[in-house]
RNA sequence: GGGCGGGUAGCUCAGCUGGAUAGAGUGUCGGCCUCCGAAGCCGAAGGCCGAGGGUUCGAAUCCCUCCUCGCCCA
């Protein structure tokens, strides 16, 4: 708020400068506003005149001084300004700019944060697409919070979100899955049973030939037709992770099944389609999409000469769907194990007639798990991954969630078992949690004592005046922007990261100033500070509930 | 062989659409509780930002080459 008008101002005295002769417009929208990183350099500072300078051929410095006078004009917010490093012109604005920005905060409430930037762009948000071959593994688990984490921060930006998960519970993989619970059918009664050489070792498989046992008893044993214990494997896979999600505060709105593409005749329809525009054709028995028209290195099969559809099209031809659904962007989350697809995709998208550039996937790494100090080695198949339920039930839900949304996507994510587990003092979601429960403590002991932190009105704000509190306003006054930054950058970690520095700078200040004490702090000064004390805690919370998290008052 | 993503403090990682003296957490060392919650604070030590070149007023950030790790494809 405070960061738009003073840009608005910024881009006024440039106009007037132009106007004035003094320079042309050429830096128009090239120059920057920001917040300096280090103390003492202003509150903001624009480098335009730096800009500038390379255009122009003048020197920064100098450039800076006129720009300077023309800024001085702003008497109201603007207390002094300098020409600092190269041209910098650094802008200090008055106390009272930063205290009044509580005023606002504590009218907005819990809504304080959100914003409608998203002016109700439909967005779907593909993620976890787990096929129903077993629990969910730590890597489904990152994608299941950061995916999570990007709706929820496109929702409270104004979008209109739709969760989506994309499965398939047809194919190989499926045939394999029966016929591995077929064998421990068979393995529980005492009966001669093989088990498939490429099957799923999981104890689950066990539970779930003993659920086929508890319901049918032997009548299994002849069956021939592996469907009903693949069946059955689905619909407990599909519960159990079901309910792993729910325990990770995680919802769809849709389950989306690869299978409804073949019954609704989508895959042939957009074969046909592609073949109508020239962009298919027959070799070797297969059929090829030409992706090199795309931009691609070489063309693709979509159909094998066994007449089966490679991973592409029913990929392709979801996407259509999606756009035909009427999303206006579409936000895939992937491991980055399917890198290879996104480039076909966008492709497909692309010969349809559909605009690639409303697609945007996010990549995630690869997590890697570490107990003891060693790399745990992790792999469905064999059963030695950890799977989310029992990361949970070590760190539980808020730790795990901070974990996995800690990171940028693009970066591998060490988990670190034994230090989620046995320090979890040291986890930075604790300091977190605290700098919040810290400040409830703050207002429950108010209350008791009859001040009343929600009287902003009658306050004299002009009493925060230390440079902890005048910190905490300005981190709190970029809330906002923060998130705005996370949601449309598809960046969870960018709000984790706010809020942990918001919790530093808190800490540093309690330490520092105390705000209930009645002998030694004026009540005038207790109650601008109990003012606050609920902005900030009203900050904390906000961004912890609005990324999945809890926000204890106590702890 | 090709594509994508990493390589920044002992460790885990931010910063990367170019800006001022490169940051945080953790670990190590040294301080701070007659208490508004020590799950906290303060201080110290710790860096050729993988290597080399280029672009410019300015490069951890952009471009090229190479090394290395991970994932995928052939």
């Amino acid at each position: 708020m405070i960061r738009e008008s003073l840009k608005e101002i910024v881009d006024t005295c440039f106009a007037q400068g132009v106007s004035e002769g003094k320079w042309s417009d050429a830096a128009a929208g090239k120059y920057s506003l920001e917040v300096p990183k280090r103390e003492g350099q202003g509150d903001f500072s624009t480098n335009m005149a730096m800009v500038m300078a390379g255009m122009e051929k003048k020197n920064p410095r100098e450039i800076a001084g006129a720009v300077m006078e023309l800024l001085a004009a702003e008497e109201k917010l603007i207390e002094k300004l300098e020409i600092a490093g190269p041209g910098f012109v650094n802008i200090f604005l008055k106390p009272q700019v930063w205290q009044e920005v509580l005023k606002p905060i504590r009218k907005a409430g819990e809504s304080f944060g959100s914003s409608t930037v998203g002016n109700g762009k439909r967005v779907l948000v593909e993620f976890v697409s787990a096929n129903p071959t077993g629990p969910l593994s730590i890597g489904h688990g990152r994608q299941a919070i950061l995916g999570d984490a990007i709706a929820r921060l496109l929702e409270i930006t104004g979008h209109e979100v739709y969760r989506e998960y994309y499965f398939n519970d047809a194919g190989r993989q499926m045939r394999v899955l029966g016929e591995s619970t077929r064998a421990r059918y068979l393995e529980l009664q005492g009966l001669p049973f093989v088990f498939p050489e490429d099957g799923y070792q999981g104890e689950y498989i066990k539970n779930i030939a003993q659920a086929l046992l508890d319901e049918q008893g032997d009548s299994l044993v002849g069956q021939e037709d592996v469907k009903p214990f693949t069946k059955k494997a689905v619909e407990l896979i599909f519960a159990d992770i079901a309910g792993t999600l729910e325990q990770m505060g995680v919802r769809f709105d849709n389950y989306y099944n690869e299978h409804t593409l073949y019954d609704n005749g989508h895959i042939d329809s957009v074969v046909s389609e592609l073949r109508e525009k020239g962009l298919v054709y027959e070799k070797d028995d297969a059929v090829w999409f030409k992706t090199t028209e795309f931009g691609q290195e070489q063309d693709r099969v979509i159909i094998k000469s066994s007449g089966e559809p490679t991973y592409r099209l029913p990929d392709i031809a979801y996407h259509r769907e999606k756009f035909r659904r009427n999303f206006d962007w579409l936000v895939d989350v992937f491991g980055s194990d399917h890198i290879a697809t996104v480039p076909d995709v966008l492709s497909g998208v692309e010969a349809l007639g559909y605009d690639p550039k409303k697609v945007t996937v996010v990549l995630h790494q690869f997590v890697t798990l570490t107990r003891n100090g060693k790399l745990v080695k992790m792999s469905t198949r064999k059963a030695t991954f950890i799977t989310v339920d029992e990361l949970l039930e070590e760190v539980g839900a808020d730790v795990a969630r901070f974990y996995f949304m800690m990171r940028k996507a693009d970066s591998q994510l060490e988990f670190d078992l034994d230090l989620a587990t046995k320090e979890e003092k040291d986890n930075p979601v604790y300091y977190v949690q605290y700098g919040h429960a810290r400040l409830c403590s703050i207002l429950r002991r108010a209350k008791e004592m009859g001040l009343d932190a929600e009287k902003t009105e009658e306050a004299d704000l002009s009493l925060l005046v230390e440079a902890e509190e005048l910190q905490l306003l300005k981190s709190i006054a970029a809330f906002p922007a923060a998130i705005e930054t996370a949601a449309l950058e598809l960046a969870p970690h960018k709000a984790i990261f706010f809020l942990m520095e918001l919790a530093g700078e808190l800490h540093s200040y309690y330490n520092k100033h105390k705000v209930i004490d009645p002998e030694n702090v004026p009540l005038a000064v207790t109650q601008a500070r109990l003012c606050l004390v609920a902005g900030v805690q009203q900050v904390f919370r906000n961004g912890l509930l609005m990324l999945g998290l809890t926000a204890p008052e106590k702890m």
